[in-house]
DNA sequence: GGTTAGGTTGGTCTA
DNA sequence: TTAGACCAACCTAAC
């Protein structure tokens, strides 16, 4: 046994199985091993994140706590109430550290953090040992080194990368045995309370029920005793979801249907799977195990993969990427190792040379200085605003686009096909609204919130990266019928039209008020009323979708037409309105106001902290100022924000220090 | 370099 | 019921 007093500290792996960190760790036989994880501001504060996803990751904690306690009655997951950068250099000291060990991350947040960290573990003598990044099949560096330094924008891209790389690692085994512990006694050092970013704002805040105390009770928690917080210390009402996190849920259940189900597994095609499927659902459901390393995208592949060469070898059918289970974790990659090469503008637009520019509605507000987007949005219409506020709460009038937006907040999760359906509406298929929007919404909502996917499926669907077919248009009605003519999905998730018969279930506008009173429903209004006397109220839809199609295949085309990216000139200085006629589609009113989101729409702003207030109309630009040209943040001094690229640990990056 | 085929997963009509 | 043609027309990679 050496002398190594090892700290290994959990972040995007949290798991047992398979990790290369751990077994790195594991290699020092150190005397001591601390397990611990970081309870970050980030998270707590500075991310978009309900009380589904947190209580996911919660239930990951516990779960990689109660493996480690099974390993080694002494030991379990350390929860320490304070960021790492400012706690990891008082606790190298206090417990005496040799040894810092960690996974890599190619995420920016992380990269910038963890650069901070181990200039301090240098500075206190303590070895620092990144492993190896096992979160995609291969390291998101090299596929960019191996694609020319450049983003991978297409599958081939991706799998040509690949290819290079090399063959993707073999898992490894749990450990089976561990080192304890050694003291955990925190008397010699204070807990620095992290602090709420001024200009930034507590994020999280519109989730809370309660105030958030998970760092009132010093380092160790409440009882002393390093405890995982709870959603009532976080202040956040009960989980609706009823998907639990967990490393030994997903080992389980994944063991269970590739024994059972083997030739479901080796045939899957992504492409024929139901949207409109539910308890149980029509795919795997591993992304938000993937998302917080509960389970490793490797030990998946290669437990589909060999199931798949057995088939092969006795002559069986199998699936092929890209529309088998190993497909999708390869379309996984290439949106890491985009994001890897492209950086924080990969999550915007405005200054993203890989991103089409499109003068959507609702444009993010920008900081000319950063080149980064701020967290707001301009509401350039307040019609628009409208739109958006009933897209995200499900009540459009399109029953298949609300049914989804349903499920999606209440579950924490949709099918794939289904997030194409509600992607393609809000922005170049109904409302033309920004895919920034939508993204945002994504983030707060699906427990299996992934930054690098979250934004490629966004971007890709609204046909500004990755993808360009834009006049493959999904419809609300007929793409839903195709997978559910009963409309089974829609009763269950908006029940107030379980009753009507399934010719109008669709379309619950063309049912006659006669269909209508039988079926205990009334079709009317703009969703702002629940009930009218007593009777459940189901609103018409928001537009007659077919001219709003067209009038989006206009635009799209017009702005194909006109070829900008994000990177480009006019894109930067806000000179492209120039190029968009006054009476197109977006925000264009020729050379007035600045880039999306610069201001001089004289429409109103909203932060993206702030809750848009539900069935209130905004109140209405009284003609667009022709006045101010001069970008707003040219005034204001726009603050910092680096959209959704901690995966784990916040969308923002701290300010500099003074 | 010009041409062509392919591109994760559309909609609608007809045979 | 299902398979194929056509819709209108994008980009990129391969030859």
């Amino acid at each position: 046994m050496s002398k190594a007093r090892v700290l290994y500290w959990f972040r995007t792996d949290l798991r047992l199985h398979d990790s290369p960190a751990l077994a790195a760790a594991l290699a020092l036989q150190p005397s001591v091993l601390y397990p611990i994880w970081c309870w970050d501001s980030h998270y707590v504060y500075h991310s978009r994140v309900g009380p589904n996803r947190w209580q996911f990751l919660l239930d990951c904690l516990e779960d990689v706590s109660s493996s480690l306690t099974t390993l080694n009655p002494a030991s379990k997951l350390l929860v320490l109430r304070e960021p790492a950068v400012t706690l990891l250099p008082k606790l190298f000291k206090e417990w005496g550290i040799t040894h810092l060990v960690f996974e890599k991350d190619t995420d920016s947040y992380a990269q910038a953090r963890d650069k901070e960290v181990v200039a301090s573990a240098r500075q206190c003598g303590v070895e620092v040992v990144v492993g190896p990044q096992s979160r995609t099949l291969w390291d998101s560096e090299d596929v960019v080194k191996a694609n020319g330094g450049k983003p991978t924008m297409s599958i081939t891209q991706l799998q040509a990368a690949g290819k290079k790389v090399g063959p993707i690692p073999r898992p490894i085994e749990a450990p089976t045995s561990l080192s304890g512990p050694g003291e955990t006694g925190l008397a010699g050092i204070s807990q620095t309370r992290p602090v709420v970013e001024e200009g930034v704002g507590d994020i999280n805040a519109k989730y809370r029920s309660s105030s958030e105390t998970s760092y009132t009770s010093g380092l160790a928690g409440p009882n002393n005793d390093f405890s995982i917080p709870t959603l009532e210390e976080l202040g956040m009402p009960p989980a609706t979801t009823t998907i639990r996190g967990g490393e030994s849920v997903i080992l389980s259940r994944l063991s269970r249907i590739l024994a059972d189900e083997e030739e479901w597994a080796a045939t899957f095609e992504k492409p024929k799977t139901s949207p409109a499927a539910f308890e149980p659902q029509s795919t795997f459901l591993t992304s938000p195990y993937l998302h917080f390393g509960a389970l490793s995208a490797r030990y998946f592949y290669h437990s589909v993969e060999d199931i798949v060469e057995k088939r092969r070898a006795e002559k069986k059918a199998v699936s092929t990427p890209p529309v088998s289970l190993t497909g999708q974790l390869l379309f996984r990659d290439m949106y890491f190792a985009a994001q890897s090469a492209i950086g924080y503008p990969f999550g915007q637009t405005y200054n993203n040379a890989h991103c089409r520019f499109i003068p959507w509605h609702l444009p993010s507000k920008v900081d000319t200085t950063t080149g980064l987007v701020t967290g707001g949005y301009e509401v350039d219409s307040a019609v628009k605003e409208q739109e958006f506020i009933r897209w995200r709460e499900g009540r459009t009038g399109f029953p298949w686009i609300d049914a989804i937006m349903r499920q999606l907040k209440y579950e924490g999760w949709i099918h794939h096909l289904a997030r194409h359906a509600v992607a393609c509406f809000l922005t170049r298929g109904g409302c033309y609204i920004s895919w920034e929007r939508g993204a945002e919404v994504f983030e707060e909502w699906l427990v299996d919130h992934e930054a690098a996917c979250n934004i490629g499926n966004w971007q890709w669907l609204s046909c500004t990266a990755f993808y360009s077919m834009f006049y493959r248009c999904y419809s609300p009605v007929a793409f839903g019928k195709k997978w559910d003519d009963n409309g089974t999905y829609i009763r269950k998730y908006c029940p107030e039209l379980r009753h009507l018969p399934k010719k109008y279930i669709y379309e619950p506008h063309k049912a006659p008020l006669k269909d209508q009173r039988e079926a205990g429903v009334m079709i009317k209004g703009d969703g702002t009323e629940a009930d009218f006397n007593g009777i459940p109220v189901y609103p018409k839809p928001m537009f007659d979708f077919a001219t709003q199609r067209d009038i989006c295949l206009e635009g799209m085309k017009n702005a194909f037409k006109v070829g900008l990216h994000g990177d480009h000139a006019k894109v930067l200085d806000g000179t492209w309105k120039e190029l968009f006629a006054d009476g197109g589609e977006g925000p264009t009113e020729g050379g007035v106001g600045g880039p999306g989101g610069m201001g001089g729409f004289g429409g109103e702003d909203r932060e993206d902290h702030e809750e848009p207030a539900a069935g209130v109309t905004p109140k209405r630009s009284s003609g667009r100022s022709k006045a101010s040209t001069a970008p707003e943040s040219a005034k204001k001094g726009g603050r910092k924000r680096e959209h959704s690229q901690g995966t784990l640990d916040g969308a923002f990056v701290k300010k500099a220090k003074s």
